[in-house]
DNA sequence: TCTCCATTGACAATATGTTGTCATTCTCGC
DNA sequence: GCGAGAATGACAACATATTGTCAATGGAGA
């Protein structure tokens, strides 16, 4: 059986190839980061998903809309949108009026969904002091920026038109 | 309306704050990526996740299983088989005998095959190098080999035990 | 050789994400 | 006020990914 190539940490300075791995590896990392995060919060029901949608409200010192959480995510309104209903229907979430926009509703925890990003809180601290042993704090830092500017760079380019 | 808050590129040192932020960078830009791709491709009529899987069997210099292709792309072995099946369909790939493992066949590109890759190329090399003049090299290949590092004590962890 | 067991491909069920469409609501310019 | 256009939530169809299960295959050790 052949085993998985690892591309090498090339040297090159060229930066298009470099910019190029560097976007190959965050979609090797994307899926491996879904699974950990399923088998960390499997125990509380909370898929990754959801935890993402929970982690983001709670983080968010103004309330959100769906569409806010959307962008913030990077992904589609009507994906959110289902997610949070089924958390509402789940008691997580709730709608408070927005007076800025009575059809675009606020999205804010409930008790249960502030206990239960505690709970996850309690695990995903931990386990990423591991993984930040492993990195250094530097490294994560610059990386992070790194991919900021990336991630601001895509939201500002027009849709890459294909030709 | 609120806008998206975006989390400052916060200077603390801490290490286990700064791995945090960089896991929710990927998180983040991981759709915007998808949604670039996809648009990128679109008249090719190759999806993101159809690149992924050529743009994998293309660059290995060995002969790859589906299993390989799902472990380098962080996936799931029934994710990768029901696209590669497709493109197997499509004429993209063909299954190729493996010597070592008469069940599990090797997955190579068809003359279609290349020749879509060669168009995929030619779309996603001049994208790239405009995403990398507003990276700057140095700081890709830095945040790759941090996003590498990353992935390798994801794969070599234990699965989360969630508790 | 034979048994154990991990790996693989196939299939099904389900979860997650995107795209398209529509009516409603808001914003902006006049 | 008023109209044009953007933003939003709802809904449907489809694409993609995970999980669970099963039989077939190959490798390692008795």
């Amino acid at each position: 059986m052949t085993s998985p190539p690892d591309p090498d940490p090339d040297p090159d300075p060229d930066p298009t190839h470099a910019t190029g791995l560097l976007i190959y590896e965050v979609l090797r990392l994307h899926g491996r980061l879904i699974a950990a995060g399923d088998a960390l919060m499997a125990g509380l029901g909370l898929s990754s998903a959801r935890w993402q949608v929970l982690g983001t409200v709670a983080a968010s010192a103004a309330p959100l809309t769906v569409s806010d959480v959307a962008r913030i995510l990077g992904q589609s309104r009507q994906s959110v949108q289902r997610l949070v209903n089924e958390m509402e229907r789940d008691g997580l979430l709730e709608a408070a009026a927005n007076p800025a926009h009575r059809r675009a509703t606020l999205v804010r925890l409930t008790a249960a969904g502030r206990d239960l990003h505690a709970a996850a809180e309690a695990r995903r601290l931990p386990w990423t002091e591991g993984l930040a042993a492993g990195l250094g704090g530097a490294d994560a830092a610059q990386a992070a920026r790194t991919l900021a500017a990336l991630r601001r760079l895509l939201e500002r380019a027009e849709p890459p038109a294909g030709g």
